[in-house]
DNA sequence: TAATTTTAGTTAACAGTGTTAACAAAAGTA
DNA sequence: TACTTTTGTTAACACTGTTAACTAAAATTA
C-alpha cells in the first residue's frame, strides 16, 4: 500500500513547489506582483491547481507569514542562549531583530506590514505566540533581578516590541535599500534606555 | 473674461467632488477596496475623467497623504502651544499623535503603513517635513534645557517618532477596532522614559 | 452669424487580478 | 475490462488601473 503515501509525498512536493515558486516570485519583484497565475506559469500547472493546496492567496501569504515568525522566534532563542544576564539577553534580542528585519525584508513586510493582518488571525498564529513568550520570559526575568519586582511584564513587553517595531518600520519606510548602519545607533539608545528604566527604574 | 475663471473654479470643484466621493468609499470601505470605477460611479461620469484631475490612483492617495500630515502637524503644534516645558510638550505631542493615529485611524495607515511610500516621494512630501520640523524643534528645546546639550538631536528625534509609530502600529495591527484605552498606558511608560533619558541623561 | 478649433466627456478596449464551474483525462479499484 | 475517484484543464465571471479613439459641447476666430 505505497501507492497512498506516495500520493501524499507527491502531494507534499507539489505544495512545496508551489511556495518555492510564491517566494521566487517575492525575492525578486516583492509581495505587491506576486500573483496566482504567475505561480501557476512558474510550475507550469494551470491556475486552478493551486486551489487545490491552498484555499485562497492569502493562505499562501498565511504559510510566509508563519515561516517568518518561526525564523524570528529561532533567532531570538538562539541570541538569548548566549547570554545569562537578561539585560544583556534583551539587548543582544533587540539587535538580532533589527537584523532580521533588513536581512529578511520580505518576511518581515510580511509579518508586520502589508499583512493587514486580517483581524483575529494574529492571534491565531502560533508562531508569533512563540516569538512573544520569547520576548515575555526575558522581560519577567529582567524584571525579577530588578529593584521593582512590581513592574507589569505585559507593559513592558509591548513597549520593548513596540520600540523594536518603531525603530524598523520607521526605517524601512524611509530608506529604500541598505539599512543605514548608522541607524543602529538609535536602536542601541532606544533599547537602553528601555532597560535601563526596567532594571532600575 | 470670467469664463477662464469660472472654468478654473468648476475645474477645482470637479476635482474636490472626486476627493470627497473617494473619501466617503475609504471610510465605508478602507483603502484596500477604493477603486478609480467606484469613484467614478459615484459622481456619475465616465471613468477616464478622472486621469483629467489625477495622474493616476496614486496621486490620489498622496493627495490624502499630504491631507493628513497637514493635519498631525496642525495638531502638535496647537498641542505644543499650551504648553511652555519642551519636556511637557513632548509628552503632550506624545499623546496627541496617539490620538489622532486613532481618531484618523484611514489617515494615519495611508501616511505610514499602505502607502509603501514609494521611494523617494517620502521626502517630497512637504507635509511631512512640517510634522517634522515641530517635533525636532520641540527636542531641540528639551535638549538645551537639559544637562547634556550635546545629546544627538537627530538621533532622538528618531527616537521619540519611533517608538510613537511602534505603539500605534502594534496596537493597529492587535486590535481592530477600538484603541483599548489600557494601552495609553504603555504609551506614557515609554514616552515618559523617553524624555526622562533625555533630559536627565 | 458661420466656420473652426479647442475642450469635455464617452465608449470600448487592453492587460492585468483572484476565484470557480464545468468538463476531460489519467489513475486507482472492483 | 468496467467503474469510480482523483487530477488537471479550459473557459468564464467579476473585478482592477489605464488609455486610445471617438463624439458632443463649448469657446474662439473669421
Amino acid at each position: 500500500m505505497g501507492i497512498a503515501e506516495r500520493k501524499i509525498r507527491q502531494k507534499e512536493e507539489f505544495r512545496a513547489s508551489i511556495l518555492e515558486a510564491a517566494w521566487l516570485q517575492v525575492l525578486s519583484d516583492g509581495w505587491q506582483s506576486l500573483s496566482i497565475r504567475k505561480i501557476a506559469d512558474a510550475i507550469e500547472y494551470s491556475i486552478p491547481v493551486i486551489y487545490n493546496h491552498f484555499e485562497n492567496k492569502e493562505a499562501i501569504l498565511l504559510e510566509f507569514t508563519k515561516e517568518g515568525f518561526q525564523k524570528l522566534a529561532d533567532t531570538l532563542l538562539e541570541v538569548k542562549s548566549r547570554y545569562s544576564n537578561p539585560s544583556e539577553q534583551l539587548e543582544a534580542m533587540a539587535h538580532a531583530y533589527w537584523d532580521f528585519a533588513f536581512e529578511h525584508k520580505e518576511y518581515y513586510q510580511l509579518m508586520f506590514g502589508l499583512g493587514i493582518p486580517a483581524c483575529e488571525m494574529v492571534n491565531q498564529i502560533a508562531e508569533m505566540k512563540l516569538m512573544t513568550s520569547v520576548m515575555i520570559s526575558t522581560i519577567q526575568e529582567a524584571i525579577a533581578s530588578s529593584n521593582n519586582t512590581e513592574t507589569n511584564y505585559f507593559l513592558k513587553y509591548h513597549t520593548y516590541l513596540s520600540i523594536l517595531h518603531g525603530l524598523v518600520s520607521i526605517e524601512m519606510i524611509q530608506k529604500v535599500g541598505k539599512p543605514d548602519p548608522e541607524k543602529k545607533m538609535i536602536l542601541q539608545d532606544a533599547i537602553s534606555g528601555f532597560i535601563k528604566s526596567l532594571v532600575i527604574n
